[in-house]
DNA sequence: CTTGTTTTTTAAAAATATCAAAAAGAAGGG
DNA sequence: CCCTTCTTTTTGATATTTTTAAAAAACAAG
């Protein structure tokens, strides 16, 4: 049954025929996963087939299991039209958000809804092997607690920090212990294809099929912790640039200042619009006597990081909301750069900063009207994620669901 | 004859054999005008067609004249396979790039080669009805004095400054006098398609499709003179953004200073990396007594202009080659944090500035190693531009040619 | 000149589109 | 409430297009 899901090399051994049906079926379902249920009148005019083949398809598709009627359409004045989309139950996608000091599980069925979720596994990243086995480890076990049959999950997706190209399967900042790709790596060690990804580009996916964008094809997604990273969608696709590398949004040299970025260089955004500024700069003002909830020994900071402020803010703490403000503000100025240079439909605040909501979103509003050309951030909407920190963890499962329709080649 | 290129309405009123024809032709023409002759084996693995079918376009292509047999190929041991390409009288594209004080208008076939130009064509740039009826005229001088028949030309690329929107045909900033897109004004003046598009995204597909670059897919292209504007290339494909605003790169708000923008804001790159920022520095410099071939008297500082410097700099006048080094240090920074959001292949020094070749690139180099991250900017070449001056009539016409031949829809 | 290799042509087989007919509702009238 | 008419979708038969597979052709090398 799962005959839609080739290796490359299959591909060109394979007769025109025999790879044109599948081309066309990964469309077809391509489409549903974008559109949802559709009339084969849809399908017709998008994938330039005529009516009879599509019922073909359809029909074959049915036979396999992938796609299901779904009723009648409301009539647009004559004969109702009958809807197909795809067979929730079919096909399985695994998502693994790796964070710092936990990760998140999450396993997605064909219609992107969430079959089951597990978060804040307690997990260290670690650049060594054993933090790699130890992953593994836990993405077995939570396959083993799920009802679901394991040849029915297609493919797992794994978010990481740093550098990925998720073309090649590479990730050089993490696990980049031997010559084959990471994701054969741990493929061969789980016993189904993965697909690794950057955290904010995956966030940025997920944002972009099942969040909080619409309709919009150029969208900029910024994943707001201790760094700030970035995803892009532009033109509806997700953006890599050469090697996976791009989006480092953090490391724009936009201020004039001499705090060292952790990656060496100076006047990064980060440097003073990041989750680790705004510890820095709360840490200095209670020290300088700012009164907070958070800390009343102003000798004892251990208390302060960035969930803490978020939560303070939260809880109405005026210092935690007066210095969000001040960070929302400075990251104004890059994103008013970004939007200059992206003219985007949107830009999607995510991340764990995100959860300050208009605490933050209102004072970088402001400063994108002081710092970008009107023209162009008119275009410009600002929203705050809709999946929070379950952002990562569906768009990686969403992700690999995308590249298995995917036709590329 | 003209047979392949149809407005949009003329599809929907298509059969679906004859759209399939004409998106199948097509396609093998792009695959001829972006790789040059090629054989039937290579057309059919890029087309998924079977070999019968292509030999039977191709008759139909070389009926229509569009195609034509170019020999044999290199034998690979058996039989050599015969090359097919495009026959370059069979089309013609013409190509207008508007300056505020000329034009320049060039004509290509179908083989991109430049089949008769004429630059600097004196011509005021006013947001008039009667610019705009000067600049219909200059074009129909040229097309009248053209040995190539008028129905040859199968479309006119016009680019202005500013904001366009060539999807829609729309451009903002000059022109916009009616409701109806400017390209169908102009079009229907001339009597040929036309295709409206920003200066500097031109002269970026200039470079990209018959430039300085070569495989690479993710491209920035710096349009350097008074402003700094930017095109890009990002997977294989011009970007637009939502409206046709993006590569605002000039308003990047990346420094600290008061000095304000023709924009309004301040802190603008241009403020104090273009061609403009160039002119004043230089003359700040001449009126406190800084020596130069350019000006005797530091009271006459009408002869100081973007051209007088880049001119002063290639005779080695050593004022206007410490100021060009400034001016690419200070771009340096602007260009790092393009570079650490694009992880591009390649950045192309455009532009008048270009010109002054490692005079800007040199300084502009080791500004990128201070600013942007080491791993990305490994990862990023940076040219200067081949085309020089005509990059932006090149790629009017390569545009034109390109639009004509995609199968998008 | 023969053999080996690769490309091109050809004719039969398969796949696909077209067009006409049938089916499935919706709307309105008896 | 049922029947007729209208509209749109779906099905089926036929015509067309496209692929497949086998044969022929073109050239290189021995």
């Amino acid at each position: 049954m799962n005959k839609l899901f080739l290796t490359k090399q299959s591909i060109d051994q394979m007769s025109g025929v025999a790879y044109k049906s599948i081309h066309q079926k990964k469309r077809l379902l391509a489409y549903f996963a974008e559109h949802g249920p559709s009339a084969i009148g849809d399908l017709r005019r998008a994938l330039h087939l005529s009516v009879p083949k599509v019922t073909a398809l359809l029909n074959e598709l049915m036979e396999e299991q992938f796609v299901r009627d779904y009723g009648k359409d409301n009539s647009t004045g004559g004969r109702p039209p009958n809807l197909y989309g795809l067979a929730a139950e079919s096909a399985y996608f695994l998502g693994v958000d790796v964070h710092r000091t936990f990760v998140h599980i999450a396993l997605t069925d064909f219609q992107k809804n969430i079959v089951s979720i597990t978060e804040q596994v307690p997990y260290t990243l670690a650049n060594t092997p054993e933090s790699l086995n130890a992953l593994c480890e836990l993405i077995g076990d939570f396959i083993a607690q799920l009802q679901t049959p394991r040849e029915k999950i297609m493919g797992v997706g794994i978010n990481l920090t740093g550098r990925v190209n998720s073309a090649t399967g590479f990730s050089y900042s993490f696990f980049h212990f031997q010559d084959q790709p990471l994701s054969h790596v741990i493929g061969d060690k789980i016993g189904i294809p993965v697909v690794v990804e950057n955290d904010s580009r995956a966030m940025a996916y997920g944002e972009f099929a099942a969040g909080v964008v619409e309709r919009e094809r150029n969208v900029l997604f910024l994943n707001m912790d201790y760094g700030i990273g970035m995803g892009m969608v532009l033109d509806g696709q997700l953006y890599y640039g050469k090697s996976g590398y791009s989006g480092e949004a953090g490391h724009m040299p936009v201020f004039d200042n001499n705090i060292i970025c952790q990656c060496g260089k100076k006047g990064c955004l980060e440097t003073e619009a990041s989750g680790w500024a705004l510890v820095e700069r709360f840490k200095t003002r209670v020290r300088n006597g700012a009164t907070t909830q958070l800390v009343q020994n102003p000798e004892h900071l251990e208390a302060i990081n960035l969930e803490a402020i978020i939560q303070a803010a939260q809880s109405d703490d005026v210092l935690a909301i007066e210095l969000i403000a001040e960070i929302g503000e400075r990251l104004g100025r890059g994103i008013a750069a970004l939007i200059n240079v992206f003219n985007p439909e949107l830009v999607v605040l995510g991340g764990s900063l995100a959860a300050t909501g208009d605490y933050i979103r209102l004072p970088l509003l402001s400063a994108l009207n002081k710092y970008s050309l009107s023209l162009v951030s008119n275009d410009t909407e600002l929203k705050v994620s809709r999946l929070g920190n379950r952002a990562g963890v569906l768009g990686a499962c969403l992700l690999v669901q995308h590249k298995f329709l995917s036709t590329a080649d």
